[in-house]
RNA sequence: GGGCGGUUAGCUCAGCUGGUAGAGCAGCUGACUUACAUUCAGCAGGCCGUUGGUUCGAUCCCAGCACCGCCCACCA
């Protein structure tokens, strides 16, 4: 029939329908009358190169928009990149570096067409590789965050949220990254537990220099910049302290000791040197005692002229020259070890310095209320359901949000300012101008705010700036709201609770119902996968290896929560797709171009009982499946479907019917168990799905778009499934002889036991060889066929039946222990729902249905009783 | 410091309405059998972290404890 090779052959099957999907164009979804499924990429950096989590995330997206595609839905899988201002920017100073410039030298305009064209030569391959492993994203309409129409939504963000007053700009302590020489968010801003010290540092009071004041620090070249000493006004030990003046150490600045009730009692030496313009708590001490704000420091993290003598220094150096300085001058006291939590910038890990500068925020909490009540309210799922507490425990205690950023790659903050620094908030230059003359009354030059937003300003905006927002379209109409976005627990904060916090308020609706947070992709000792640890499985290795199926399917089948792989994890998807391989070969083999033609119709009661057992099997995996599926319950649903094809359909069906190819009604059968297991396989496993099911030759139509089997009510049935259950468990016991069976001396036994598969024949015969031994059967016969598989349901193998299950067990003292043991434990049972059930109390007051459920149970328990007592007899 | 999760076979994990436990891998036995050795058949291995509570009955529900992990956080 078909001529498939004896290994499944991944690379040119995968590349094959890469292009067939490509050419056809099979995912581009547009407005229609179907019902709309929408999913959102994450946008990955242009700077991405595809790692582990890609695979994951992807994969589980992909199987949820192919198989609502395969509901009928339009589905639409939205791909795109996100511009990565920090990032990208790195990669080009590096190369920059590499040539002995900095992005000073070459100017803003040069360094943006370097990044352009960095961005035009690199940018689009992460999203090549994402296609690789078979993401039936709609390619045609990919989006970047710094496209223009894209621009114009973030622009428009701007003005609508600082004509609402949600935008500020404020002169605060925030995250510096004295590396990338750029304000960071609080949540770019990694703490990490670091071992540090505690300085303990000698202040000389100015009108008693013998009498000083010790103050603690973890930081202390800011002493440099301290203008007060705060001290907590109950503590006991500085009464009367406050208004004294103490004269700083080595800068010999005088400065007052303040009492504020932020100063613990508890740690250090409970004095404090407060340092407004480098430590966020003594900004605000600053702005409650109205102190003087001396800032130390460069933006490069050098020391500047307010540091005297340590002008020049790097921070780190000119601790230690603090140090040794106040050491030699006798004011250092002590130093203990300490640790404690220090901020990393999340994109160079360079330490972060708190430092005051003039920025841009959001306002949140406005922002903040309708996003936190749309999960409390059940509006927004978060699968695992434990997440909404993570989001709403950030969203009650949000802070503003600094988005400028002093780099040059991302969105240009559209405010320009005059001579006399007044800001024009405006879409154009030009708007400004007119602004300007407005205000002014005459024209004025302008010029435009130097920094750029912060990446995640534009990436809040995903949901619905990729569909064209704020232009009014059909598509925006039909696509939006999505229906679900997945996505790693790490940016739930930097994205998804920000996505939620735009979607309503620039579209006044939740952007998606569902969030999928899964784990992250760990090595098999536990530790994240990353290039530095050298422990990174390359997925695009992976896939030129197994495939991306196997990439896929072993991916998705290990997830729980955190995923553990190593590479021999993915031998569990190759060979499951060397399986339905091969089955699929068999199939092909034997089936004659009569079944061939119409497979989907047969008498069903015509069928024998394993032929109706494996259809009954396959509709209930066809829709325990989609269950799965559609509760977010990816690794149970590939579980299920491999648990039924392989397990029942290859290591049973396939070898029961093994002598019965002739029979049309079996080739039939097997063909449409095979074509709907792969329409239920193929949202795990695309390529080899479409593969084989172009044999089937089912119209022209592909697999990615055919639809999924409709579930066959009629085929299910639980009598069947008994019965054959029960027949399996039957030859399983028999095949399972020779410690496990234990004849009574003088008992014989004759039967004719059938035999379907002739491999296990062998095996099987030889254990009743050890048998007939050690028993003492008279006489075992083997038949390889078929038509005596059937009869064993209907009881010639049945005798067999009646000592299996009870001498079968090796220890039968220990078996009857057992025994026993669950009857007074249901005895005990008995007696307590009886009771019950007699106290006219109860009876009385218990609803009805709870007494039904009693009178139910104790049927079953007595009956089970009377089965075990007999059992019990039998045995001794 | 606050919050969240985990603890089940050697390993990785299921166990989604309470009825004394399942899978895969690894291990060990056995089968060269024309769909597949990327295979097939089988075996063994568990006081379900610990202490209490609720219940006729707890891996499951409740509380405490121990250990592990993650997230958040401005005690210098």
């Amino acid at each position: 029939m078909t001529e498939l090779s004896s290994r499944y052959d991944p690379k040119t099957v995968e590349a094959k329908w890469l292009s067939i999907w490509k050419d056809g164009n099979v995912f581009h979804a547009v407005p229609s009358d179907k019902k709309p499924f929408t999913i959102v990429i994450p946008p990955p950096n242009v700077t991405g190169i595809l790692h582990m989590g890609h695979a994951l995330n992807n994969t589980l997206q992909d199987i949820l928009v192919r198989y609502k595609r395969m509901r009928g839905f339009e589905a639409l899988w939205m791909p795109g990149t996100d511009h990565a201002g920090i990032a990208t920017q790195n990669v080009v100073e590096k190369q920059l570096a590499k040539e002995g410039k900095t992005r000073y030298d070459i100017g803003r305009e040069a360094m943006l067409g370097r990044l352009w064209a960095w961005k035009n030569e690199y940018g689009g391959t992460i999203l090549k590789q994402l296609e690789k492993l078979g993401s039936s994203c709609d390619w045609p309409r990919t989006r970047f965050t710094m496209d223009d129409a894209y621009s114009e939504a973030v622009k428009e963000v701007f003005i609508r949220l600082y004509e609402k007053d949600l935008i500020y700009r404020g002169n605060r302590i925030i995250n510096w990254c004295p590396r990338c020489q750029t304000a960071l968010s609080d949540e770019e801003a990694e703490h990490k537990d670091k071992n540090g010290k505690l300085y303990h540092i000698k202040y000389p009071f100015k009108n008693d220099s013998s009498k000083q004041l010790i103050v603690a620090t973890t930081r202390p070249e800011t002493m440099l910049g301290d203008t007060a000493v705060a001290i907590n006004p109950t503590d006991e030990r500085y009464k009367g302290y406050a208004g004294q003046t103490l004269v700083l150490p080595l800068i010999k600045r005088e400065i007052k000791i303040i009492a504020d009730e932020f100063v613990s009692l508890e740690f250090g030496t409970g004095a404090v040197k407060v340092t407004p313009a480098h430590d966020p708590n003594d900004f605000a001490m600053g702005e409650r005692h109205g102190l003087e704000t001396i800032n130390i420091m460069r933006p490069d993290g050098v020391l500047n002229e307010q540091a005297g003598v340590f002008k020049d220094l790097d921070r780190f150096a000119a601790r230690k020259a603090v140090i040794a300085a106040l050491d030699e001058q006798g004011f250092l006291v002590k130093i203990e070890d300490h640790t404690h939590a220090v901020g990393h910038c999340y994109r160079c890990d360079t330490v972060v310095e708190p430092y005051l500068s003039k920025q841009w925020f959001v306002r949140m909490m406005p922002l903040a209320k309708p996003a936190a009540d749309a999960v409390r309210n059940g509006q927004i799922k978060f699968h695992p359901e434990r997440w909404e507490k993570v989001y709403l425990n950030w969203m009650d205690n949000i802070r503003d949000w600094c988005i400028s950023r002093q780099i040059w790659w991302g969105h240009r903050i559209p405010v320009w300012y005059d001579d006399q620094s007044n800001a024009y908030v405006a879409r154009t230059e030009a708007e400004a101008q007119q602004k300007a003359k407005g205000q002014r009354g005459k024209d004025v030059s302008l010029r435009q705010d130097e920094d750029v937003l912060d990446t995640w300003f534009s990436s809040w905006l995903w949901p619905f700036a990729t569909l064209g927002w704020p232009a009014k379209n059909q598509d925006l109409e039909f696509f939006y709201p999505t229906n679900a976005l997945f996505t790693a627990s790490e940016i739930i904060f930097f994205w998804v609770a920000r996505m939620i916090m735009a979607g309503y308020e620039f579209m006044g609706k939740a952007p998606f119902q569902d969030v999928y947070i899964h784990g992250t992709v760990r090595d098999a000792k536990g530790r994240k996968m990353s290039k530095s640890l050298g422990n990174a499985l390359d997925p695009l290795e992976i896939i030129d290896e197994y495939g991306a199926d196997a990439l896929r399917f072993s991916l998705i089948i290990n997830s729980g929560q955190d995923i553990f792989i190593s590479k021999e994890k993915f031998e569990i998807g190759r060979n499951f797709a060397n399986k339905i391989w091969n089955a699929s070969r068999l199939i092909f083999m034997n089936v004659s171009p009569e079944a061939f033609k119409d497979y989907q119709n047969f008498e069903f009661d015509q069928l024998n009982l394993p032929s109706r057992w494996i259809l009954s099997q396959l509709y209930s995996t066809i829709s325990r499946t989609a269950e799965a599926i559609e509760k977010y319950r990816y690794s149970e649903a590939e579980s299920l479907v491999q648990e039924f094809f392989w397990g029942s359909f290859c290591d049973w069906y396939l070898e029961i019917i093994k002598n019965q190819w002739k029979d049309v009604l079996v080739q039939k059968v097997a063909l449409h168990v095979l074509s709907n297991s792969l329409k239920i396989l193929h949202p795990f496993m695309p390529f080899i799905t479409e593969e084989i099911y172009k044999n089937l030759q089912e119209g022209s139509v592909n697999l990615s778009n055919s639809s999924w089997p409709e579930y066959k009510k009629e085929y299910v049935s639980e009598d069947d499934q008994k019965t054959m259950q029960s027949m399996i468990d039957l030859i399983s016991s028999i095949r399972n002889t020779r410690a496990q069976w234990n004849i009574k001396p003088n008992e014989t036994v004759e039967c004719v036991l059938s035999v379907a598969d002739v491999r296990l024949l062998n095996a099987i015969q030889k254990d009743f060889e050890n048998f007939q031994v050690l028993g003492k059967i008279r006489s075992v016969q083997f038949e390889a066929g078929l038509s005596k598989v059937n009869d064993a349901a209907s009881g010639v193998v049945g005798e067999i039946r009646y000592f299996i299950p009870l001498s079968g067990i090796v220890d039968i003292q220990k078996e009857k222990r057992r025994m026993s043991d669950q009857f007074t434990q249901l005895e005990k049972t008995a007696n307590a729902i009886a009771g019950r059930l007699q106290n006219s109390e109860f009876v009385k007051k218990a609803p009805p249905e709870v007494i039904a459920k009693d009178q139910e149970r104790l049927q079953i328990i007595q009956k089970e009783m009377s089965e075990l007592t007999s059992v019990i007899s039998s045995l001794s």
